[in-house]
DNA sequence: GTCTATATGGGGATAGAC
DNA sequence: GTCTATCCCCATATAGAC
């Protein structure tokens, strides 16, 4: 590979290339400066070690990322003024700087989206650490944003929700080698827009659903007639 | 650990929970043997290699679960008669094998749940062979069972929604720390029902949302005003 | 900053005794 | 079936010349 870059951006570069196809321990650091073209001890110069290498690979994506969810929540906000931002408003500012990130050529977004992917199944190696460094601020700031659209539910449902759009985005950034094979080509993955559009369809009605019986505990089986299921109704349960 | 079975299955029981933890290149087959406490040896000796054994590890778990979700299938449809299966039924049928397993003690789930989460975000090793061959029967049943469930939808779009539902179940799977973590406590991961209840609804309000205007193609960025999304409607947009 | 060479340790797999 | 001992390779990290 060795783009025309240094050589610490030349081992970024390929380090996080290489850390999506293989993984973190299935990734030596000869496989990486041997891709970049440069020497092994490069590494141990500019970096510390193989899981500050690691560390960099991530927060160098992430803050830029980050830094334009809340630029974006930012000018939902403002523009709202004293009024409410909607909650597709809000999925939208979460979702798309990652599956459309700026200033990242198009052949560098698969390898970028799959080790983000990758990093939300991978408890060990300080992945944790890093996330949750970069991530506190953001899960904070969109917890607040959709609780305001959604000042009925629960906080604690709020979370859960936002839990579960991670889940689907997260999914549908690493493992998108699924689709494609149980669709046979019916699905287009390189659809950058039609992802989106899908995934924040997907999201918006799964955050704005209504809030089952109960919360907690056990739900009589046969589950109800299959009519068609109210919309956001004003929740007398609760 | 060393439970009391064979040494054929305290391997298997010791390689499940490290891989969970460490992941498949991070756990050597040293770590397992002797966490199993029997010999290095063995390993070759029952399994071929250590990729069979990550192939063992993962079948040995994903062939009953599988086998119960086409059993519940089967029996909603059979009850249905010539009826309509409710989508709420058929994620049931699909998500509760996975987050309920039968015959694993408690302790034993949460190891087999990490793993199944990490399997989706593992490109290499094999993985995606092994996935395929145990998935490819029930994808298409629940496919079918969904497209019968909502005759309208496009199956393209069908795919994508069972798509986003294996997301938020496989990081709900996997990732349960990032929620621990993030919400300081207030939402209980240990309690199974409320997470199927909870990403039951969140899944069928998904799949059950209406057709975007234009399945392809950027939409005007502003989106719509803030009010609230219609549900199941009739789609006069098709 | 970049290279070669090497220290030190761990990896998977197997041969062959029991 | 189980064990010991070993082969051979690769890992990260560092020392020190250039």
């Amino acid at each position: 590979m060795r783009t025309g870059d240094s050589t610490k951006e030349r081992i970024l570069d390929n380090a996080e290339r290489l850390f999506a196809e293989r993984g973190f321990d299935g990734t030596s650091l000869r496989a990486i400066t041997s891709a970049a073209g440069v020497n092994l001890a490069a590494v141990n110069y500019h970096f510390r070690s193989k899981n500050d290498l690691i560390q960099e690979v991530f927060s160098r994506r992430l803050a830029p990322i980050n830094a334009r969810r809340l630029a974006l929540l930012d000018a939902c906000e403002n523009e709202a003024g004293n009024g409410v931002v909607s909650v597709e408003r809000v999925v939208r500012a979460f979702v798309e700087p990652l599956l459309r990130p700026e200033g990242i050529a198009p052949a560098g977004r698969l390898p970028l989206q799959t080790l983000l992917g990758r990093m939300y199944a991978e408890p060990g190696r300080n992945v944790r650490k890093i996330f949750l460094g970069e991530m506190k601020e953001v899960a904070r700031r969109f917890r607040d944003a959709f609780q305001r659209a959604l000042p009925e539910v629960p906080p604690n449902e709020i979370l859960w929700r936002l839990h579960f759009t991670i889940g689907a985005m997260a999914h549908t950034l690493a493992a998108s080698w699924i689709i494609e094979m149980l669709s046979g080509g019916l699905c287009d993955t390189s659809d950058a827009n039609g992802k989106i559009e899908r995934l924040v369809a997907f999201a918006v009605a799964g955050i704005e659903s209504p809030l089952p019986l109960r919360a907690h505990g056990r739900r009589a089986r046969p589950s109800r007639p299959p009519g068609p299921r109210r919309a956001l109704a004003k929740r007398e349960d609760l």
